[in-house]
RNA sequence: GCCCAGGUGGUGGAAUGGUAUACACGCAGGACUUAAAAUCCUGUGACCGCAAGGUCUUGAGGGUUCGAGUCCCUCCCUGGGCACCA
């Protein structure tokens, strides 16, 4: 008898179908279970062995969840709206709503075929104007919370896709789609107020059950530090009988106040208004502007290169600390987004401002001295924890202490400063949610009533970006021209869409809605099912969609529209599978295709493989010569219950193994460490395979039981020919007794000095001084201890005995 | 530079502080076959040895421990993230 998984897989995801074995009652469901993988961006070329990965484990999670009793929903949709498929449609110069079609015939067939218990009646597109109808609402939440704001901004323009892209979207200065460097533009463009919510973001990261990595990363990109503003005075004349009149503050952020007797100069970021301002005052003031000109030019990347500046000269500030009067310097090392845009230097305790000094050789005085000898390369100044010297009457203070009392001293105020910034979420593009608001004459900006949504995107073939900083849809006049909500006058229509990560900030909360029309999501269902039981994805998702859910999320608690704040209970991270050693990419020829393995091996064996390669969270090596390995375990297996079907006589039980399997696969599916799952299947393979006796049908459906997850169109088919009735997705997971995991003779290890001399076979539960009494009388070991004095003797229960000499 | 995750046979990878190298691939030898493929059996970390057996081995070096791949310290390398955030 063969193994067909043509004809099997064919047969079990037809059977599948016709049970809607996978369709959840959702509102009647008793024991809800939301198991979510990230939904994937659809290209033509189709699904990509990496999705099929990422898939596949989260499927394998979904499915143990079911055998555990629950009622898992699992659904599956298409994030195809946005730049990413608009580029891919531009390329292949066809219009991205035709290429959506053809995509998602494409992507919906192949995902068919890799056998997972998707439901397919609650399929989401986020191009679908029953979607993001939505996702338009969602932006009146927020405009109407007074979280959605215009604003002029140099925000990151890229000139290939031309497009803004919001701070996420920026890796190391250049775009992540495209790689072509990002430059600073001034525009006027929406916001979302993510930082109202950066201390609950940064809070909450603590109370759920996430991969550490990630949070790691979210934290880090809240960036929350503590500090203090304190205000420098800068005299504004030399009119030395009415001084005050004409002082000006300069308000620095710092995390050092405790350093401030060690500041020296002041430094403005170029975009400073003091500048500006001042500009009279300012005797080189041609110099400097030249200085600023160049600067707002250069791109982030090029600011980081060398530390340039120059001095505001003719001007002084006051370090009110020790009343010493230090000059003030522009320089584009100091950024103008963040705490003030104006930084207090301490060169000797601070590796910028020291470098800034040594080349423009400013003076360097050092005000905290580290208590035990610490070693400083040479070009580097101390920024550790110490004594205070230099310092005035805080001289001898440690500085972590100094840091509340210098602040206190000179009036300062403590501050607390995130790196978060304000989501852009404007996209000069055309493939995207219209943003539903209108400008009137009038009546200002106006947003779209509810009523009237969806804003659909115009049916046109004038979609192509131009390169100006407008969208393609300021060209479409019948899109334009609208009639105000407010008035009914004349009217403009806002023509960027929204950013695509906005599509896939709620979709979560849509799938158990789907077919709900009238709200993007009911709240009796969203209340049995969310938040979100498991939801698996990749780590470049860390800060972009991850920290978006969790704002909006936290935007739609305070709006009292849902009663969670977090969007995901359990998050987990997959790894990523590369070809034998290297990154798969089209120019390297490498990349796997998963048709052709389905095709060649099925789709069980497929996933099975993806999953033996190495531990989800960590990714693997894809090599061909290792597919087989998977494709004779199955033959053998298949073969065995074959065998076992026509076999007579007394079944042979492998209690304790079948125990100590249950136990293992148990406890490695939570941990979705399915490859030692499979390894443990074959060991227990191997050793039914071994035995001449009748193998029992009980150790034979354990073993399909929990194989059945990885491989459930072979494990259907298999569970059918033992002659059961009902899927085999309808029965429980196996149970273990913990008793019978234990064999009752042992292997005992003996070791001298730690070292393995022998072994002994004895009862489990052999005491210590029965085992040392044996163990000192066995010829091998005598030849060891003889003629030396026993030290002690270790013994772990069950497991070794060792002689110390 | 900072923060994560890693570094184990020829390869992918296993190992609650307790037999390192499970499981699989590959390779070698054998069985079946006219032959090949498939399948099955045996072997497979290195070194010494005919063997019994012994010595060494988890990136490097120290330490803790009866015992360290696992814990601690110093360092090197690889992958990923952040990056002038004061």
């Amino acid at each position: 008898m063969k193994y067909d998984f043509k004809k099997i897989e064919a047969k079990w995801q037809k059977k599948w179908e016709e049970e809607k074995l996978y369709q959840v009652d959702v509102k009647n469901s008793a024991k809800p279970f939301y198991n979510l993988m990230m939904f994937p961006y659809p290209s033509a070329e189709g699904l990509h062995v990496g999705n099929m990965y990422a898939f596949t484990g989260s499927d394998i999670y979904g499915r143990y969840q079911r055998l555990k009793g629950n009622d898992v929903f699992e659904p599956i949709g298409l994030d195809g709206f946005g730049i990413h498929s608009e580029n891919f449609a531009i390329k292949n110069k066809i219009h991205p709503a035709e290429m959506a079609e053809k995509t998602q015939n494409n992507f919906y067939k192949q995902l068919h075929m890799i056998g997972n218990s998707y439901d397919w009646s609650k399929t989401l597109e986020t191009y679908d104007p029953d979607y993001y109808k939505w996702t338009q609402w969602l932006f009146l939440q927020m405009y109407k919370k007074g979280l959605a704001y215009k604003k002029k901004a140099a925000v990151n323009w890229c000139p290939s896709c031309m497009t803004v892209l919001s701070d996420e979207q920026v890796e190391a200065g250049l775009c992540e789609r495209c790689k072509t460097e990002v430059v600073k533009k001034d525009m006027s463009q929406w916001f979302f107020k993510i930082t109202d919510y950066a201390e609950k973001l940064l809070k909450n990261i603590d109370k759920i059950d996430w991969t550490e990595k990630t949070k790691v990363a979210q934290k880090n990109w809240i960036g929350k530090s503590e500090g203090a503003e304190i205000n420098f005075q800068v005299p504004m004349t030399n009119d030395q009988s009415n001084p005050k009149s004409q002082i000006t503050n300069l308000t620095v952020f710092t995390t050092r106040p405790d350093t401030l007797f060690g500041c020296t100069y002041l430094v403005l970021s170029p975009e400073h208004k003091f500048i500006e301002e001042n500009k009279e005052k300012i005797e080189n003031w041609n110099e400097v502007e030249e200085y600023i000109k160049k600067a707002k030019e250069k791109t982030d990347q090029e600011r980081t290169n060398e530390k340039t500046g120059v001095e505001l000269k003719g001007i002084k500030a006051v370090n009110r600390a020790n009343k010493k009067e230090i000059p003030i310097f522009v320089a584009d090392y100091v950024l103008s987004g963040y705490g003030t845009g104006a930084i207090m230097a301490v060169p000797a305790h601070d590796e910028r401002d020291f470098e800034f000094a040594q080349k423009y050789d400013l003076e360097i005085v050092e005000v905290v001295e580290p208590e035990k000898k610490v070693k400083i390369a040479e070009q580097k100044c101390y920024t550790g924890d110490g004594i205070l010297i230099n310092s005035g009457k805080f001289d001898g203070m440690k500085n972590v202490e100094a840091k509340k009392a210098i602040t206190e001293f000179v009036g300062g105020k403590f501050k607390i400063n995130y790196k978060l910034r304000d989501w852009c979420i404007s996209r000069q593009r055309f493939w995207g949610p219209p943003i539903p608001i209108a400008y009137c004459e009038k009546c200002g900006t106006v947003p779209v009533p509810e009523k009237d949504l969806p804003v659909l995107l115009p049916k046109t073939d004038d979609y192509m970006p131009d390169g100006t900083d407008r969208s393609p849809l300021a060209r479409n006049e019948k899109f334009v021209e609208t009639k105000c909500p407010k008035c009914g006058g004349d009217a403009k229509r806002e023509t960027d869409v929204s950013d695509t990560f906005l599509d896939s900030s709620w979709y979560f909360l849509r799938y158990p809605s789907v077919d709900i029309k009238d709200q993007p999501f009911d709240k009796e269902i969203t209340k049995k099912w969310l938040p979100v039981d498991m939801y698996i994805g990749g780590h470049e998702h860390a800060v972009l969609h991850l920290l978006y859910t969790r704002f909006v999320t936290m935007v739609l608690y305070d709006l009292g529209m849902v009663d969670f704040e977090e969007p995901f209970k359990k998050f987990r991270a997959h790894g990523l599978i590369i070809k034998d050693g290297a990154k798969m990419s089209k120019s390297k020829g490498n990349v796997i295709n998963p048709d052709d393995y389905i095709e060649k091996y099925g789709a069980d064996v497929l996933r099975t493989y993806l999953m033996f390669i190495g531990p989800l969270k960590q990714g693997g090596d894809f090599r061909d010569e290792g597919v087989v390995g998977i494709e004779r375990f199955f033959g053998r297996l298949f073969f065995l219950v074959s065998k076992t079907l026509n076999s007579l006589g007394n079944e042979k039980h492998f209690e304790i193994e079948r125990n100590k399997l249950i136990k293992k696969a148990t406890n490695d599916i939570e941990n979705l460490d399915y490859n030692t799952i499979i390894a443990s299947l074959m060991e227990f393979l191997n050793l039914l395979d071994k035995q001449k006796e009748k193998i029992s049908k009980k150790d034979l459906e354990t073993l399909i039981i929990i194989l059945s997850p990885l491989a459930p169109h072979f494990c259907e088919e298999m569970w059918e020919m033992l002659g059961n009735k009902e899927s085999v997705f309808k029965v429980t997971w196996p149970e273990f007794d913990e008793n019978k995991t234990k064999e009752a003779k042992i292997k005992l290890i003996i070791q001298v000095n730690g070292k393995v001399r022998d072994f002994m076979e004895v009862n489990n539960d052999i005491s210590e001084e029965k085992a040392s009494e044996l163990v000192q009388k066995r010829e091998k070991i005598m030849k060891f201890i003889a003629g030396k004095k026993i030290k002690k003797i270790i013994f772990v229960k069950g497991r070794l005995i060792n002689i110390v000499i």
